[in-house]
DNA sequence: AAAAAAC
């Protein structure tokens, strides 16, 4: 593990902030539709609303830390150390926690469940140790004791919804590319114009022929391909400078790839580069975050999340970045990519601002954009306690949430935007957000915010963005899917990526079940009857709504994720298994990509990805940071031979193995992993 | 084809 030097401060992206005062406005929690709402919980064990009087004291807890942080962002309450649970001190603890909650392992038939749970917001009914659920809706009645400090907000911003101008995606700008004739050959087109493509060797335009043979994209291909054929090899000398690059067995892969596939065009390029700064990331390996150009706050605030020493993607992003450069880098699935773009933006920002008053109601300076807003949750409790330990202020804005309390803190004025793109576009369509001061864009999961539904948005926000804004694109699985973005809005980007990140050096171990399909659900239940995280993707939200009721049924807690519940529900549920209230989740892809939640040591895909890409993101949800870390895939017969093309592209070696209920396999997958006894 | 992202 040539890029794990520091497991130690391994998960530097899960901690948490240190949350200010917690307030008890909670009106984004209370939902129009709930029944109990306004009144204290059920004293009858029998009622659905039963609480026990127990719960009340500790049921604070129950916010979760991005509520909170968010909260308090609203308020513009700093923070105020008052941790219920360190950063990440909460991990060991919670373990043992767990148990205790969870009441342990049982066996399906064991676990005492209640009435059926019925369906709406509650299924309080099984878990006879987390009656609270139901409440998490309604957080006020619990923490009512504060609301007396403060004034419950209610859905004040509704309102506005109607003053809101529709947004109309007519008025779109990117008409100005109407003279780009460039679609079909996009991408040099652009460069024709800029000025940066003379220094810029990387960028192998000229040999773009290739893209003509390449008419459709297909994403199959993953972009390191490309590498082979690049031209870059020019630019190269460098190599001779690092040493690392050598050993980088990425490259040898890359160069194979490239070689089978040289279709591939100008996003060889930019993988190309990307090589050849890895080997710096390498080298840098030694220097610490002040080294390359943090400021004392940031350094002890990362060292606070955990991060002592920088990470290979860390060591070649910070620098390039804080040189205002545009950047794409590929760093794989925990491998800190945050932290990587995070601080570098959070100093760069503050040295932008060096001298300035911090106003009222100024406009933000940098956008941070993820594809989902889990994942922007997740960001900004990282980004935000960087951005706090120099003065700077982040907010979060994304959808599925009321717009008020964003809104406010627009209004007060905000540094830093983490968020979604629909928000973010309907605010600034309101006239709520004003980008023209953006000085840095961020697009984490790039790749993916360039595909078919998040292409068109990215470019309309990116539009609006002054033309000499910072561009960074981050992604583990960074490929020529950006070409369209990056032709268009990064002026030579510098490519980074971490040297001998293949999957041979992974922590993970992966493993193909192959079973009867009407043995499926049996088997199931037999991988995630386990003491520890476990995480199971399904292809559709039905699905994963069903997978968790039937782990239920058999006992096991288990909670779902995906898009069709509310934002209250996914962002608890997730917060459940982040806290280690439940040890199963079942997700869509929704939680395949960036989402970080420590000790997740299996993941069980029960429906197979159809593209490897997603099978490396929804992987890469264990085996963070250096940990260990199984990832089991249940294919039917008829689904082997494209299981085993699909790994080939991913570039990961798996055995196959047939399996029937019962078998001992299942539970040594299942069990193999922590403080198993069994073994 | 599904999922995600605004209301």
């Amino acid at each position: 593990m040539p890029k794990n030097k520091k497991p130690a401060g391994g998960r530097a992206q899960n901690f948490e902030p240190r949350y200010g005062k917690k307030t008890s406005y909670q009106d984004a929690k209370r939902r129009p539709g709930q029944s109990s709402a306004g009144t204290p919980g059920s004293k009858s064990p029998s009622h659905r609303g039963y609480r026990p009087e127990s719960d009340e004291a500790p049921r604070k807890n129950r916010w979760s830390a991005q509520e909170r942080a968010g909260r308090d962002e609203a308020r513009g309450i700093r923070s105020q150390a008052r941790d219920v649970r360190g950063p990440r001190d909460d991990r060991a603890p919670r373990d043992d926690r767990r148990s205790d909650a969870a009441g342990g392992r049982r066996p399906y038939e064991a676990q005492p469940r209640g009435d059926r749970r019925t369906f709406g917001d509650a299924r309080p009914s099984y878990r006879d140790d987390r009656p609270r659920r139901d409440f998490s809706d309604r957080p006020n009645r619990d923490d009512r004791p504060r609301r007396d400090d403060r004034p419950a907000r209610s859905f004040d911003d509704r309102p506005r919804r109607d003053d809101r101008p529709a947004r109309s995606f007519d008025d779109r700008p990117r008409r100005d590319f109407g003279d780009r004739p460039n679609r079909d050959d996009r991408p040099r087109r652009d460069f024709g114009d800029r000025p940066a493509r003379d220094d810029r060797p990387r960028r192998d335009f000229g040999d773009r022929p290739a893209r003509d043979d390449r008419p459709a994209r297909s994403f199959d291909d993953r972009p390191r391909r490309d590498f082979g054929h690049r031209p870059n090899r020019d630019d190269r000398p460098r190599r001779d400078d690092r040493p690392r690059r050598n050993d980088g067995p990425s490259r040898s892969n890359w160069a194979a790839e490239t070689a089978a596939k040289a279709h591939q065009d100008h996003v060889d390029t930019v993988h190309e580069r990307l090589q050849a700064e890895a080997v710096d990331a390498a080298s840098v390996a030694q220097a610490s975050f002040g080294d390359l150009g943090l400021g004392e706050n940031i350094v002890r605030q990362l060292e606070a999340l955990g991060a002592a020493s920088p990470f290979p993607i860390q060591a070649a992003t910070i620098p390039p970045i804080l040189e205002g450069k545009d950047v794409l880098a590929r760093g794989r699935t925990g491998s800190g990519k945050t932290i990587a773009f995070g601080a570098p933006l959070v100093e760069s920002i503050l040295r932008s601002q060096a001298g300035k008053r911090r106003e009222f109601g100024r406009s933000p300076k940098a956008l941070i954009l993820a594809p989902t807003r889990e994942l922007a949750l997740q960001i900004d409790r990282t980004v935000q306690a960087i951005a706090r330990s120099v003065g700077l202020f982040t907010t979060q804005i994304y959808g599925g949430v009321p717009q008020a309390r964003q809104v406010g803190a627009l209004k007060k004025g905000v540094d830093i935007i983490i968020g979604t793109p629909g928000r973010i576009e309907d605010l600034q369509n309101q006239g709520k957000l004003d980008l023209s001061e953006v000085q840095i864009v961020v697009l984490d999961e790039a790749d993916h915010m360039s595909e078919l539904g998040f292409l068109e948005p990215m470019q309309r926000i990116l539009r609006l963005v002054q033309d000499g804004a910072q561009k960074l694109l981050f992604s583990a699985t960074l490929d020529r899917e950006v070409a369209a973005l990056v032709d268009e809005f990064l002026v030579e980007p510098a490519v980074y990526e971490v040297a001998g990140e293949s999957q041979d050096t992974s922590t993970i171990d992966h493993r193909v079940l192959v079973l009867d399909h009407r043995d499926k659900a049996e088997i199931l239940n037999s991988l995630v009857d386990r003491d520890g995280k476990t995480l199971v993707f399904s292809r559709t939200r039905a699905y994963a709504e069903m997978l968790a009721e039937q782990f239920e049924d058999v006992g096991i807690p288990a909670v779902a994720l995906h898009g069709d519940l509310n934002q209250a529900k996914r962002t608890r549920n997730l917060q459940r298994l982040t806290d280690g209230k439940v040890r199963v989740l079942v997700a869509t892809d929704v939680a395949a990509r960036g989402i970080h939640v420590d000790d997740i040591d299996l993941v069980v895909q029960a429906d197979a990805p159809d593209e490897y890409k997603t099978y490396l993101h929804r992987s890469g949800r264990t085996g963070r940071a250096g940990r260990t870390g199984t990832v089991v895939t249940l294919v039917t017969r008829q689904r082997r031979r494209r299981m085993t093309e699909m790994l080939e592209r991913a570039e990961i070696d798996a055995p196959f193995e047939d399996v029937r209920p019962g078998d001992d396999l299942l539970e040594e997958i299942s069990g193999r992993q922590l403080s198993n006894v069994d073994a």
